[in-house]
DNA sequence: GCCTGTGAAGCTATTCACAGCT
DNA sequence: AGCTGTGAATAGCTTCACAGGC
């Protein structure tokens, strides 16, 4: 019901929110969360409107009323839990970024198939052998998996993570994955992104030329 | 005229393209395509016909030179290059991942505040104090940022870069950055791609238990 | 028969613009 | 006066569907 651009925002609403009302702000207009979130006042409203959450034309939305109402769609009032297999560079560089920074939101497994990577902890993180990976899914409940293997292991993660009865994907091998309709995919591909960057800079370039 | 999301996928198809190069098959239809890189047939044909590339209704696309005519929008001709600034877990992940990997977009020069990291080599990139960043983009004619500081510290490496002429950002710093209005922004959230995944996960498990 | 190229239709997402409130 | 909430309009993107070709 509520489009997956529509989350996005409202996850990074949330996060504006909570820096508001860390510097003691109790209320605030569309227009202002509008412009530190690079969308139109129009658009903030309208997402707030999506989850069903009213402000006052006078006061704007309560600061944490609205960051509160964010997190009860976004989490169901649970902890959503999550594992990473793929104990890589990058692997590790999102174990850093995320271990025990997000209480609604925690990564509680990492997996790799390198004996040597596997059995300690790593950034925070728990890090098993790859044929643990059914039982602690299990065990822990998790619904959320990262994939950070090489391209030509995602798949095979996929399937792993599928099977172990996984309903969400954030993958960042650059390739398609096949899964059970059931489960929803992200890719994030940060080639195709800095591919795009490099197109529309270069543009930029040539416009320059043309414009002297 | 091309739009940003075209782009993307035109870089996907590129790698796909390169891939069938590699297993040696000579012709590709817009299906085959299609279903490797999760879209449909027709809107590869459009993306194709975007970049005024045309196949053969019997033959379908000669897959050389499909990936060459995407590589000539994509670069120009030339060899776009990069810079990346914040030689930290991420910066050091996406060195490893990029440096010598791709022909024509390389990333010739890291950056960092942190002595310990600047002078020497990373993961097969040179490193420099943030203080010649100015000098080495003007000297390396970089045209492409790649931002992977601390958020608190991302404002500050877009000011500089953008100071040092850089035309175009891709911003892994989960805040808005203000540049100005030639520079191409591209933020890539993973806070806010691992929530959606998360939300739509949750979302997918809710269903079941109504279905049950 | 099965493909490409493409006008036209259909959808989705965003923005406009204004009534209603304080 | 300046805000929110929202129907209506717009813009942008994707898919349909079919003419034309081998």
């Amino acid at each position: 019901m509520i489009s997956d651009k529509t989350i996005g925002r409202l996850s990074l609403y949330r996060r504006l929110l909570n820096g508001l009302e860390q510097s003691g702000q109790a209320t605030v207009f569309s227009h202002e969360v509008a412009s530190m979130a690079g969308v139109t006042a129009a658009q903030v409203r309208r997402d707030v409107m999506s989850i069903g959450f009213s402000g006052s034309p006078a006061k704007g939305y309560g600061v944490s009323e609205l960051a509160e109402a964010i997190s009860t769609v976004l989490y169901r009032g649970t902890t959503q839990t999550g594992a990473l297999i793929g104990v890589g560079n990058l692997g590790r560089a999102l174990l850093a970024y995320f271990v025990g920074r997000h209480p609604k939101l925690s990564i509680r497994a990492a997996f790799d198939r390198d004996p040597a990577k596997t059995n300690r902890v790593i950034n925070g993180c728990r890090c098993y052998p790859n044929n643990q990976l059914a039982e602690v899914v299990r065990t822990e409940g998790i619904q959320v998996g990262v994939i950070t293997v090489p391209a030509g292991e995602a798949q095979s993660a996929a399937n792993d993570l599928c099977q172990a009865g996984i309903l969400g994907l954030l993958n960042f091998a650059p390739v398609r994955l096949w899964v059970p309709a059931h489960v929803y995919v992200e890719d994030l591909d940060v080639s195709q992104s800095l591919e795009r960057v490099a197109y529309f800079a270069g543009q930029r370039a040539a416009d320059k030329e043309v414009t002297k």
